[in-house]
DNA sequence: AAATATAATTAGGCTTACCTAACTATTAAA
DNA sequence: TTTAATAGTTAGGTAAGCCTAATTATATTT
């Protein structure tokens, strides 16, 4: 039985991990990301641990084990095909998408997904340049470095972006940078490190 | 707050009506529809009856009250565009519909609802043959009569089916009858009402 | 190292949505 | 019309998910 909120759960240790094994992924951490209070993580976390979905001290945090991350991923995976899904064949804009497919996600149908999928074209990334895995739970390559270690001068593709926010986006929008833009970077403000692009 | 629930319970009510303002619609009738027991029902008709979405008394059983309705059917509403949507657009098979319609009908985006409604061309009928109700709540007007009120030799064509199960679906596929057929009534059996077509 | 701040945990409470068991009212049958 | 069957209701219980308040651990300052 992975419930709504199960998953939930899970894929917020998944969000908040980031990819880095050292990272600790605390009960207040999640209890912020998920605006409920650390009482509430607490007990959530008794039980997935209960389930080995995943392991909890103090100490170390909150690990997700090999089943914990594959239900994690599967939910990524569900969450990015309904992105791309809704912006590229439902003409959402760049930010509206994340709150619906925030719902979607949870829609409980691999004919479904498997089904959009298809019809986007089995893509790798999704409108924001983040990975989709696989039905396996196995995380396309790519080369992404943060523009923020580009040093002058390099020229660059916007391959995604790791904040979502919508004021970002919409910001982003005003400054006529999408997905897949070349850009270089004239120039590097020692001050506050903002660039020229 | 519209819950989840709250719009399951509200859709029951409205489908065990069936139109027929005379219908009474018992809390037992109610539970074995939903799929659970009498007190559970009875607890849930209290609170509907507080935030005046229906009326309730044992004679009478439940009744939608006006704001009750119109939630009932902006969630069927939602459920036959979903199903016309995923019939039409996503190729799943007329029996596969309803089950993903009904996860789908609760994800609360009407952006995505109008999205959907004008790529599937806004229909006024489901691919059931059901009428879909407009946002304010009104049905399309239609002239259909079931099959078993037709005589002998009457010349008719397949509107819609009120018998939903995946089973039914499956039957009339093999048959060859779907939506919008004509069929002729041949020969009508005394013994069991069972027609030649 | 003592004092203070922050994080983790425990205890106990609330609401929703479910249940069973027991009781009462209504309806149907003998 | 009394009896039996069914429907409606009440009482009381459970689990999930949330909470606040209080307590205990750990970290950070001074």
């Amino acid at each position: 039985m992975k419930t709504y909120r199960e998953e939930n759960y899970l894929k917020a240790i998944y969000q908040l991990t980031n990819d880095d094994k050292n990272k600790i992924v605390s009960a207040t951490e999640i209890a912020n990301w998920l605006e409920v209070k650390p009482p509430t993580v607490l007990e959530k976390l008794a039980i997935l641990v209960k389930k080995e979905y995943i392991t909890y001290n103090k100490f170390d945090g909150a690990k997700l084990s090999l089943s914990g991350k594959e239900i994690a991923l599967n939910i990524v995976r569900r969450h990015r095909i309904w992105e791309t899904y809704l912006y590229k064949e439902l003409k959402f804009s760049w930010s509206e998408v994340h709150e619906i497919a925030e719902q979607l996600e949870h829609v409980n149908s691999d004919q479904l997904i498997d089904k959009i999928y298809d019809v986007i074209g089995k893509p790798d990334f999704d409108p924001h340049g983040d990975p989709i895995p696989n039905k396996q739970g196995k995380l396309p390559k790519s080369d992404r470095r943060p523009l923020s270690k580009s040093i002058k001068g390099c020229r660059c593709v916007v391959l995604g972006v790791s904040e979502h926010s919508e004021v970002f986006l919409n910001y982003l929008t005003e400054l006529k940078i999408g997905l897949n833009d070349k850009l270089i970077v004239e120039q590097i403000n020692t001050y506050d490190d903002s660039m020229k692009l």
